[in-house]
DNA sequence: ATAATTGCAAACACTTTGCACCTGT
DNA sequence: ACAGGTGCAAAGTGTTTGCAATTAT
């Protein structure tokens, strides 16, 4: 049986107030500051990944894994994310367009996209507005 | 002025090899004996992606950095890449589906995708069928 | 001759684990 | 009481680096 512990609800409600974002562990570190053992995070955050609360992968840009909070609501384990490599944003990407892609990848390649380990990766509308200057 | 030497020929010509797959440093290694320190080979693998020859990506299964060669005459940045979970197999997806769904995420979602940095992973026909049985 | 490359071992960064102590039920 | 959780420090993993020796030009 699972205990409810402090260290555990902070994780997760930094975990949810940050849903458009993905950090890493030291970042959410960053944010518990020193209530929360970097061992206990790790462990709290492969629980929560086994509970399909959140989505681990990793971010190359910053060569550690990043934590994803899945909103049980929006059904993030069936659609694609975008990531922003400049700002770390995450985008959410429901929209015809991306099923039908999906759907022609299987019919027309015989491939079977697992959208839970797909992360796309490219530069977000403010961030591209800001490198031009 | 970069000298040619055994060892990068090796590499090259194990990665050109076995272009229909990607491999990790140990993998590459192994095949490699013991011609190849494990320095050079990580050296060379950086050189080659910084010239385009080759292109690394992380694989959260084998939790390792993965090395793919890249035909030149394929183009491979400039199109996306499916990546087979159970075989390992690497698919080229040069399509108009793929374009046109690229351009519709420019356009409606104001995300510019990266290519070389994305790596859409799922399961293979000939795996899916293994599956089944 | 000398600039580039190699191999070894040590250093690194991030993540995981063993263990004694603490906490929730 | 005791199963589960925590924190520390140590270990583990894949990758990178400093340096002296070696090789290509």
């Amino acid at each position: 049986m699972e205990y409810k512990t402090k260290q555990k609800e902070i994780i997760i409600k930094i975990l949810k107030d940050n849903n458009e974002l993905s950090m890493n562990a030291k970042e959410i570190l960053a944010k518990l500051g020193s209530s929360v053992s970097k061992a206990t995070l790790y462990r709290a955050l492969e629980r929560l990944e086994e509970e399909n609360k959140i989505r681990r992968f990793y971010n190359e840009v910053t060569s550690s894994y990043e934590y994803q909070y899945l909103d049980a609501n929006d059904k993030c384990s069936s659609h694609l994310h975008l990531k922003c490599n400049s700002c770390g944003k995450l985008f959410h990407l429901h929209c015809e367009e991306s099923d039908s892609f999906l759907s022609h990848i299987a019919h027309d390649h015989s491939f079977f996209v697992s959208q839970n380990e797909t992360m796309i990766y490219g530069i977000c509308k403010s961030c591209s507005i800001v490198k031009r200057g």
